[in-house]
RNA sequence: UCCUCUGUAGCUCAGCGGUAGAGCGGGUGGCUGUUAACCACUAGGUCGUUGGUUCGAAUCCAACCGGAGGAGCCA
């Protein structure tokens, strides 16, 4: 007999008689004459409850001696529960101990700190939070292809190593090979010259859009930097459209569009899961997706977001002043005091953002977009695109990099240039958006952030 | 890199200068169509590490190690 997932029982109307489950013990209520198991395979938040009869064959081996965290076969039929709190229930005909847990099992049916579960990231998979975490994670990452997909986007992979810094993306990690202890540098370097792990896959991707027209990268992405807060990590993974014939509207029009259906695919097809950090971790959580789905975002200018927050009578610690980054505390105010809701800030001053930014009109901004969360904070970067030969080698200069380092980003201007734009958007930033999950470590399998990569 | 908080049983925490505690989890027994089941008994600890103060340190002090939060940087 196959496996039938949880998942596909609970949601069915009619069951087929007889069915195979394999899982891992939740719990488990003995009484005289049978036991209530609570099985889970993960296929689904809710556990099987299963009736185990004390006549069963093996009862006292298999079932009696059963604890959280054991792993076991179950054959019997599906019933409609006489308890309440489940549709369906299982009365076994055979159950087959695959593995018990040992006495230690950290994961118990109450009262884990998040720290405490990172600590145990081997096992956080099996609880009720991290399941549901990874599920949706899941469903988020097939989402984005088809959101992409269905608008005709192609799914281009670039490279992990690189030899280029995509300028002010931060700090890197080198990439070497060793001879025993010693690290090959120099004329021996495997590369023939420094290479690093990626920091932003765009530069790249800028090449593809002005051939493929409209491209999107989603993979790993690594920076180095030392930051010690709940949303960075040296690891995570980024989404990185780039579309060619578009400007600065288009892509800001496309950032909201797909943070919208992000929202609107976790509400239709994850709702129990949902439901679930509603209830334990965030209270706010659906009514805020139902928002974000159906309502419009906020659009501000960087130099009206200054005025704004000037004359807000807001303090601040930091000040607010035109040519400014906008602080952490700033961006807040913005998204989750003036407007609650999400809400883009656009044409930022040229000397605070990067050399492929567009210059505008103007000639003290470019066309450059944050877009904010309430909760987050910045959870969208992205451009317009400098497609101008002599304003972007300007640029460069300004910037003081070193234009042959460049030369076939330089070249996509040189031949058949054409107005492109892009963002970033942080996946495990999106995915603390959908779960109400506060802290970047618990949206990723195994986080990496500085001084720890255990697992 | 800077600032702040924190470390006691498998887990969550109390104790805050005088013989190491509770709940949950584990074990044993009982009871019940139960569902964070319930009741009784029981095992379980170099109080993060090292040093210091003291008649006496989980408790006070210092350094170190681990964890967390915030700032900066960004996604």
């Amino acid at each position: 007999m196959t496996r039938t997932p949880i998942a596909q029982i609970l949601s069915s109307e009619e069951v087929p008689d007889s069915v195979l489950v394999q899982g891992w013990v939740r719990t488990k209520r003995d009484s005289k004459a049978f036991s209530f198991i609570e099985l889970n395979d993960g296929s689904c938040l809710s556990n099987l409850q299963i009736v185990a009869d004390a006549v069963l064959p093996g009862y006292e081996d298999a079932v009696l001696h059963l604890t959280t965290g054991a792993s076991v076969s179950v054959e019997g039929k599906i019933v409609p529960s006489r308890g309440k709190g489940q549709k369906w229930e299982m009365q076994a005909t055979e159950v087959t101990l695959l593995g018990l847990a040992e006495e230690d099992f950290p994961l118990q049916k109450k009262g884990h700190s998040m720290e405490f579960l990172r600590s145990i990231a081997h096992l956080r998979p099996r609880s009720n939070l991290f399941g549901a975490v990874f599920r949706v994670r899941s469903r988020m990452a097939y989402a984005i292809h088809q959101f992409f997909q269905d608008r005709g986007f192609f799914w281009v992979h670039t490279p992990i190593i690189t030899a280029s810094d995509c300028e002010g993306a931060g700090e890197m990690f080198r990439v070497v090979t060793m001879d025993g202890d010693e690290i090959k540098l120099g004329d021996d370097e495997f590369f023939g010259k420094p290479s690093y792990l990626t920091v932003s896959g765009q530069l790249e991707g800028e090449t593809f859009a002005t051939a493929l027209s409209n491209i999107y990268t989603f993979g790993p992405t690594f920076r180095a930097e030392n930051s010690h807060t709940s949303r960075h990590a040296s690891e995570f993974w980024m989404i990185e459209p780039e579309i060619a014939f578009c400007d600065l509207e288009g892509d800001m029009g496309l950032a909201e569009e797909m943070l919208k259906y992000l929202a609107s695919d976790a509400l239709e097809n994850c709702s129990e899961d949902l439901n679930f950090f509603n209830r334990f971790v965030d209270k706010g959580l659906i009514e805020r997706l139902e928002f974000v789905r159906d309502r419009d975002f906020q659009r501000i200018s960087y130099t009206d977001a200054v005025e704004l927050l000037k004359e807000s009578g807001e303090k601040f610690e930091y000040p607010v002043e035109y040519g400014l980054n906008l602080q952490s505390e700033h961006e807040r105010y913005l998204t989750e005091t003036h407007f609650e809701c999400p809400t883009t800030v656009f044409n930022y001053p040229k000397e605070i953002k990067p050399f492929y930014m567009r210059k505008n009109d103007d000639g003290k901004t470019v066309a450059a977009m944050d877009l904010l969360v309430p909760g987050i904070g910045e959870i969208v970067g992205g451009s317009q695109r400098e497609e101008r030969l002599d304003l972007l080698r300007e640029n460069m200069a300004a910037h003081d990099l070193d234009e042959a380092e460049y030369s076939w980003y330089v070249d996509l201007r040189r031949y058949g240039t054409v107005p492109h734009a892009g963002f970033g958007l942080g996946f495990e930033r999106l995915l603390m958006f959908v779960t109400g999950v506060t802290n970047i470590r618990d949206v990723i399998p195994f986080p990496r952030t500085p001084g720890s990569a255990e697992f």
